[in-house]
DNA sequence: TCTGGGGTCCTAGGACCC
DNA sequence: TCTGGGGTCCTAGGACCC
């Protein structure tokens, strides 16, 4: 089964309006949830289903929405209600099975093999879905078949609040037709290539010559072909499994040069990144630092570190190193720093190099993390980037 | 006031080793 | 007899997802 919240964010917003006041459900009238215009992240995220028929499309920018439906209402909406609901939502599913792989924040899989007792698939099914509305207010679509990526598919058909099949039997019936672009996994750098080749529905893709595909696609010809033609032999994965890098990146305000100003923003990433990091008791062993210039090219550069750590200061400086030797002077829009290949910090060895410097500043970081935890994030702040801190903003 | 933010996985080239 | 054949690790860039 596979389960996906209808316009999520901006379902789940309209509901905590309502339940907050507010007369006006944002479910019924063109409106879109964006980003903040001013800090230059102005792009649709979410869409009701009259800005849908104005033709708006998730990740256009909100003044090209504008021009679609000029008067479109525009909301910012907020990270904690979406976790809410979307826990709200994963506890009620609970209810009917434990294997609940939570693939995105409005979007899960469950295996129900084992979970059927007396009913049906089609009856688990439709019992959720009508709990889901009535209980919580929104509602979802729910795609059923023998493994996940039919099922996704299927979840995907005709919305909303609407129950789908699409097992083997029924793949050339209701799959083959649609544009090739829909399966997932094909996203616009694909399709092209594949309409070059003559490969305009999935159906067109599922019959076309698999060794063909691998030469041209490599690993992704191979899967791009078993997805057309439903195949997937993919686990359920309900197991916590820890992130392998964990990154926070900002658009600025405005563009801005030099290492200095560069440094600065770097400082607060470094911050968060590592605070992040150390809150899931991880440690990381390669820092990467990317950089979108305000003509929207991208570079990065990354480097191990010599042990691994989750110290705010090791990271800063790791990434100050790598920013150093990558920037020639560009005008940049977009810094964004990531600490990969990530462990438990109880299961890596003490560095035969823990020197007093480390330690103190471990006892300094988990100092501000107190801090952090009791007063708030921004309760406390570093004088080095007491510049940037309005620049940025950060969840 | 033109184009977000957080992830995972793959590929290709180069360094280095025996 | 101009310069093999494995392998691993590291890095930069890019595709894709929600």
């Amino acid at each position: 089964m596979h389960i996906d919240v209808n316009n999520a964010f901006l379902s789940w917003y309209a509901i905590w309006r309502l339940k907050n006041g507010e007369r006006e459900d944002i479910r019924e009238i063109p409106a879109i949830i964006g980003g903040d215009e001013t800090k230059r992240a102005g792009i649709v995220l979410a869409k009701s289903n009259l800005a849908k028929k104005f033709g708006i499309v998730t990740g256009e920018p909100i003044y090209q929405a504008r021009k679609k439906c000029p008067n479109i209402k525009v909301f910012q909406g907020d990270y904690k209600v979406y976790k809410d609901y979307s826990n709200k939502l994963y506890n009620l599913l609970l209810e009917y099975t434990d294997k609940i792989e939570r693939f995105s924040i409005d979007e899960c899989f469950l295996d129900m093999t084992e979970y059927l007792m007396n009913s049906t698939l089609q009856e688990k099914a439709n019992e959720i879905r009508k709990r889901v509305n009535e209980e919580l207010g929104f509602t979802v679509n729910i795609g059923l078949s023998s493994n996940k990526l039919l099922a996704k598919m299927a979840s995907d058909f005709e919305k909303p609040n609407k129950i789908h099949t699409l097992y083997p039997n029924e793949i050339e019936n209701k799959m083959w037709s649609l544009p090739v672009g829909e399966l997932f996994m094909l996203g616009r750098k694909s399709v092209p290539k594949l309409n070059n080749l003559h490969i305009k529905t999935i159906g067109d893709l599922a019959k076309f010559d698999l060794n063909k595909l691998i030469k041209i696609f490599g690993k992704h010809g191979k899967l791009m072909w078993e997805y057309a033609n439903g195949i997937d032999l993919s686990e359920v994965i309900y197991k916590y499994e820890p992130p392998k890098s964990i990154s926070n990146s900002t658009t600025l305000a405005k563009d801005i040069e030099g290492l200095d100003k560069l440094n600065e923003i770097l400082l607060t990433l470094a911050e968060f990144v590592s605070y992040r990091l150390r809150r899931y008791n991880m440690v990381g062993k390669v820092v990467n630092v990317g950089l979108r210039t305000n003509e929207f090219k991208d570079f990065s550069h990354q480097k191990k570190l010599d042990t691994t750590t989750s110290n705010t200061k090791d990271i800063y400086l790791k990434a100050k190193e790598l920013l150093k030797e990558m920037y020639k002077g560009e005008s940049i829009r977009l810094v964004s720093l990531k600490v990969d290949n990530l462990c438990d910090k109880c299961q890596t060895q003490i560095s035969l190099f823990d020197d007093e410097e480390t330690k103190k500043q471990e006892k300094l970081d988990e100092t501000l993390d107190k801090l952090k935890e009791k007063f708030g994030y921004t309760s406390i702040t570093r004088a080095g980037k007491l510049g940037s801190e309005k620049q940025i903003k950060l969840k």
